[in-house]
DNA sequence: TTGTATGCGTTATCAG
DNA sequence: CTGATAACGCATACAA
């Protein structure tokens, strides 16, 4: 009826509590005939240790809290993929923190730094709650942390991302190189550290091409797609219009071009868009969008590998940002025109 | 340095852990100036309750998990949010699962039932794990479980979705009622349950209207935008083509679409297209897809509420499946052809 | 209303 | 190689 404890175990075993603890941790150090017996009355009783029990006495809850902006986003949910593979495979646990974009909520899931419920946590969100940011100076007691995607201000933590700078370069190139000289760009949200970084990519290109593009040239978003669509319609309203617009992220590019279908407008025939992201909808999209490619898997692979070794105090909490390779993915709404559809 | 302890508290308040304790737990039961004390003492010290502590000594997680296959879908992120706001409201953390679809994956996660990291289980994978099938008649020791969207052959476990065949009825009339005499359906995994019930949707609008619906109005697909793509194909090489088909979700749909598209047979001129949930990408698509729009933040907080009420024992374990109310969204992709594009 | 004492299930230390 | 035992931090039964 009740579930099976270690002493159980033991008492069926005929050892003590210590030699079957001893078993399932490091079975080399135990005799075979103990082992056995262990193992055997292990599988007949069904037994399985107690979390709790485990996380009261070794003080740690093996478990890793992730805080994302928005799970339902692909962008995201795909680094998350890339994060529990590693950290499965190093037998932890992760709680998914969904914040909305919300400091109070976040704020909220970093409770479960304190009350032990995790050991450290990953930070999609692109921003430090300000009761972490009060543990910074203190160097321990400080929790282990590490943000992706989004980097911080300061870099004060380790940082797994790309080089949106060159990725956004690389989009407007593209453009560049197709012929076009007057190109616009949606921006995220203001405050946005991906914003700043994707419009200083599209500054420096442009800048490079010799191509004045000041204020004029750029429309404001918000990375959600109806701010895409209300930018289509300022677009629309141009006394000179573009005849290409590079995007800071995917789902703005998406928002944009269907209200800019909706007014008879075509992509990429009447002008080109190139998003940023690659989400999953993209090669689905008609027309298929042009965009670049973040290595999300890696992304979230290689921050939890960080996160490890900084639980064990393999690596430094200061520390150079890892920056992965983006690319750019060429695809039907830059393609050169035939026939108007 | 070290984490204060309700003995830190204690100490400092000048009373007995047992009432800070109760002063967290009932500060109703304590004296007005004990409850101050403690309170102060906790906000000097900056305590937390240990959670390891208390769910060891309470024998509960406080925590349930949630299996699903995908994260990266919107349709399941959507209804994880709502799980997740009666959750948090209820004081439980929630352990999101991420299956891919993968019976190893499943029982996996499973284990933590059996280590006592949650108390209950949320499944929105259409599937009962082996080892819980085993604890099915057990009664007690069977764990608090409820099913989400897909429901199990066998009704053994509360189950909250919507009406499927109702649901692809309304779609599959809608096309009736523009009038279409050749529908075609493209059909989910054969194994699911969902693909079942709206089969049998689609067939009894069908049969109510007199018109023949065999194998041969049939494509077969799996869910994924790939096998829409794949369906497209086959339509087009079919003697007799549809001029409408209902698609047993959004993503095949989307896939169908872009791949007739790039084939030169337009949506909805050529062909009228129902999809299937009412994903978020629905409305933004070219043409913006007409759809059943599924309540998914209730679909997850009517099971959450579930859960609870079988955690504190209000609720019986069988019981009848909770339906919610599916509708039809017409948009653009079953639009009336005024001319070609 | 309060305090004392016990045990939740494990693991680590320390003898043997 | 093994066993006894003391924590881990908390909540509750019981006594006061």
């Amino acid at each position: 009826m009740k579930r099976p404890t270690i002493g159980d175990v033991a008492r069926l075993a005929g050892v003590s509590t210590a030699t079957v603890s001893r078993t399932l941790h490091s079975p080399e150090v135990v005799s075979e005939t103990a082992r056995n017996a262990v193992l055997e009355a292990v599988r007949y009783t069904g037994y399985t240790q107690n979390a709790a029990a485990q996380n009261l006495r070794q003080r740690r809850a093996k478990a890793v809290l992730v805080l994302v902006p928005d799970i339902g986003n692909t962008f995201f949910s795909e680094i998350l993929a890339g994060i529990e593979r590693v950290a499965s495979a190093a037998g932890l646990t992760i709680l998914i923190g969904d914040t909305a974009n919300d400091v109070r909520r976040e704020e909220d899931f970093l409770r479960y730094l304190r009350n032990g419920r995790a050991d450290g946590v990953l930070l999609l969100n692109g921003r430090l709650p300000p009761s972490v940011i009060a543990t910074l100076d203190e160097g321990a007691g400080r929790p282990p942390m590490v943000t992706i995607s989004e980097a911080l201000d300061r870099q004060v933590v380790p940082h797994v991302g790309i080089d949106n700078v060159a990725a956004a370069e690389l989009a407007v190139r593209h453009l560049l190189d197709l012929g076009h000289r007057r190109i616009a760009h949606l921006c995220g949200p203001a405050d946005n550290i991906l914003t700043r970084q994707r419009l200083a990519g599209y500054r420096r290109a442009m800048a490079a091409a010799g191509i004045p593009a000041g204020r004029e040239s750029l429309l404001a978003g918000d990375f959600t797609a109806e701010s895409g669509g209300r930018a289509a319609l300022e677009l629309l309203a141009l006394p000179e219009r573009p005849s290409a617009i590079f995007c800071s992220n995917d789902e703005m590019a998406m928002g944009l071009i269907s209200v800019l279908h909706g007014r008879g407008m075509a992509v990429p025939c009447d002008l080109s868009v190139v998003g940023f992201d690659d989400i999953v909808f993209a090669k689905t999209y008609i027309p298929a969008l042009t965009t670049i490619h973040q290595p999300r898997s890696d992304l979230g692979e290689r921050a939890m590998h960080s996160l490890l070794a900084l639980l064990d105090g393999t690596l430094e909490q200061q520390q150079a940002p890892a920056l992965l390779e983006a690319r750019l993915v060429v695809r039907e709404s830059t393609a050169a025109c035939r026939a108007p559809r």
